[in-house]
DNA sequence: TAATTTTGTTAGAATAATCTAACTCCATAC
DNA sequence: GTATGGAGTTAGATTATTCTAACAAAATTA
């Protein structure tokens, strides 16, 4: 069985490969905070593992053996995340460290357990599908809040970065998966939205906020 | 700040210790199943990190420091299992190998949320106590059944040990913690007891099960 | 195309945790 | 009191994960 690291590169080379298309060792490198050639050299070893493939100098590619270990381990951070904000009552800002430890746990009943008493959630707390126990996971095909027009009215389904800042961020501005807000504007000079939304007229956000910002149309 | 492994070998002194009086390094060998040359080099680690106190060829014991992180370990250990019974619904048989793992998640916060959850709990499912959060433990006072005599009724409190195959022959005779029995007679051969209690009006017991039960007397 | 920067690789070393083999110390049984 | 067996120690090796230094390949910029 994949130790804690060759889980964590797992999951990394997964989410990579999942947000941007491709990886590569210096993305894995970059995310996990290790040197280029610790990673070079756990590539190599997970390689030996069947869990990825790899020439060298060229792009990584995750297993069907090894998408499928590293959707696994997906699956027990998200359901964790779930869990300890619909069962514990932790905030969305505070349960990405713990996941990330929780994830390693080796345990079927235990995030058997988590599931059942959840009634089998689909997504986490920031709106990213949870794979199912088989490793399968659901395509997100949100659209960016920064792809949509004047007038339109939204509701958040999702987040593509759940960072504390941000989260705490939109916390500040009574944010949360559900809300529905409709365009009032947009900046042509800089992208910046404005939107309004439950008790917040008149809410001004970022271009690189509302890129982060996933929505489905309302109406 | 310690490594799992760290971590296991101080719970594992701490246990010894509270269980016997005393330690020594074969014993920490048997018990987590290393050989005696990895177990003296951890505890001159150990040593060297002033966790635990020793000399060559003498018993082990823990610093106060040492002793301080094992109960919290244990504390960690122990709300976990009640966690995992009270709120998430497993039979006290099933939670020592998880635990074994949640142990070692560094999240002051995920243990407090699950320590409030339950209203600060005192004991675990097993009975036994859960240090408080400056590493106190209270002592542990209680008889042991095969100390009784016949005709006492007691309540049981608390086991001596808590493997998963002595736990499910209690389960098999629907014994729990809190259930009150009175002892109906002692063979003088074996020491095995014969006990009444709910609607089990005869039940044998042999004396290395009745060594492990943990009462107090009742009326 | 040539120069520069970024990315990737190899070599070599460190640390933590483990092992086996060989040896020593010590309690106690004769 | 010595012999013996268990406990403890040392030496030396292995595996996993990490690093820095040096160099090579690929990509980008000029
Ligand atoms: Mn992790
Ligand atoms: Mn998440
Ligand atoms: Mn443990
Ligand atoms: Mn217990």
């Amino acid at each position: 069985m994949a130790s804690v690291t060759e889980e964590n590169y797992l999951k990394a080379l997964f989410i990579l490969v999942t947000e941007r298309g491709m990886a590569t060792i210096s993305d894995l490198s970059k995310l996990l905070k290790v040197s280029l050639p610790t990673a070079n050299s756990m590539i190599k070893n997970l390689k030996k593992q069947e869990l990825v493939n790899y020439e060298k100098y060229k792009p990584l590619s995750l297993t069907e053996k090894g998408r499928r270990e590293a959707a696994l381990v997906l699956r027990k951070h998200r359901l964790t995340e779930m869990f300890l904000v619909n069962e514990m009552g932790f905030g969305w800002e505070e349960v990405h460290e713990i996941a990330e430890q929780i994830e390693h746990i080796n345990s079927p009943i235990f995030f058997d357990r988590m599931d059942k008493l959840m009634g089998h959630p689909t997504i986490d707390p920031h709106g990213s599908p949870i794979p199912d126990k088989d490793g399968h996971i659901a395509e997100e095909v949100y659209e960016q809040l920064s792809n949509c027009r004047t007038g339109e009215k939204v509701r958040l389904i999702a987040l593509a970065h759940s960072a504390s800042d941000f989260l705490r961020y939109l916390n500040n501005r009574d944010l949360s998966l559900g809300v529905e807000m409709r365009i009032v504007s947009i900046e042509a000079y800089d992208g910046s939205m404005v939107v309004s939304y439950d008790n917040h007229p008149a809410e001004t956000l970022t271009h690189p906020v509302c890129e982060k910002l996933r929505v489905e149309k309302v109406d």
